[in-house]
DNA sequence: CCATTAAGATACT
DNA sequence: AGTATCTTAATGG
């Protein structure tokens, strides 16, 4: 067992990146040995309304967009996934061996390393850090849930589209972003025209500068 | 060039 | 805020 090396070099440095003060050595290598490692590119569906879902992801690289759905197909963003983070909704559908109830979509392209759903339960109980991981992990998409029940109830669509553009900023490290109007309008579930009404009050405001499918954020 | 599509404008609900 | 409709501008073949 000393020269084998069973799992994956790159995925291993990445966990190793993130997790080395949080997992045990010996977890970090079972997440390794059990996990698959998958690549995907920009807008890729990972997971839709009605899917079974048996594997839990783990984020490497990249960020995933999670997003509701009614019945007519209106979409509305919930939160996204970024490096070490795991999609607690998820966990509990598997867990629970239920039908996804939400829609996964890759904003760039992203690696996702899958875990085995028994392994999660052996790993509740065998390692004490997985355990604080996972209750951490629904602690924390909890609270993001509830704040964006606060602003999608209690704040103007102007707020929403100003905490929308600097997520989004946050989460690709970069000022610039290919969006458009109608996309701003798909993600919170509002109307192009109404988008295009408040970018363009930001604009005269000089808190953001466009191009066609470009939105520049300035007030940083 | 022209077709397509993003974004602006205006008017009405 | 949202819908309907029209106009204008950018982009890629």
């Amino acid at each position: 067992m000393s020269s084998f090396i069973p799992f994956d070099i790159h995925c291993y440095q990445k966990l190793l990146a993130k997790f080395q003060d949080v997992f045990e050595p010996e977890l970090i290598n079972e997440i390794c040995e059990s996990g698959k490692l998958r690549s995907f590119d920009r807008d890729e569906i990972l997971m839709d309304i009605g899917m079974v879902i048996n594997e839990m992801p783990l984020v490497i690289s990249g960020s995933v967009k999670i997003m509701t759905e009614d019945d007519q197909g209106d979409e509305l963003l919930l939160y996204y996934l970024e490096l070490g983070d795991t999609c607690a909704i998820t966990l509990n559908c598997c867990t629970q061996q239920q039908k996804s109830s939400i829609k996964a979509i890759t904003e760039e392209s992203c690696e996702l390393l899958f875990i085995p759903i028994n392994k999660m339960d052996d790993w509740m109980v065998r390692y004490k850090s997985w355990r604080a991981f996972v209750l951490g992990s629904y602690n924390l998409r909890l609270n993001e849930m509830l704040q964006s029940i606060d602003h999608l109830v209690f704040h103007s669509m102007e707020d929403r589209v100003i905490k929308y553009l600097s997520d989004k900023a946050g989460i690709s490290k970069s000022n610039s972003l290919k969006i458009t109007h109608s996309q701003i309008a798909n993600d919170l579930h509002s109307s192009r025209v109404v988008i295009s009404r408040i970018m363009k009050k930001l604009e005269r405001e000089n808190k953001i500068e466009q191009r066609r499918n470009l939105v520049m954020m300035l007030d940083v």
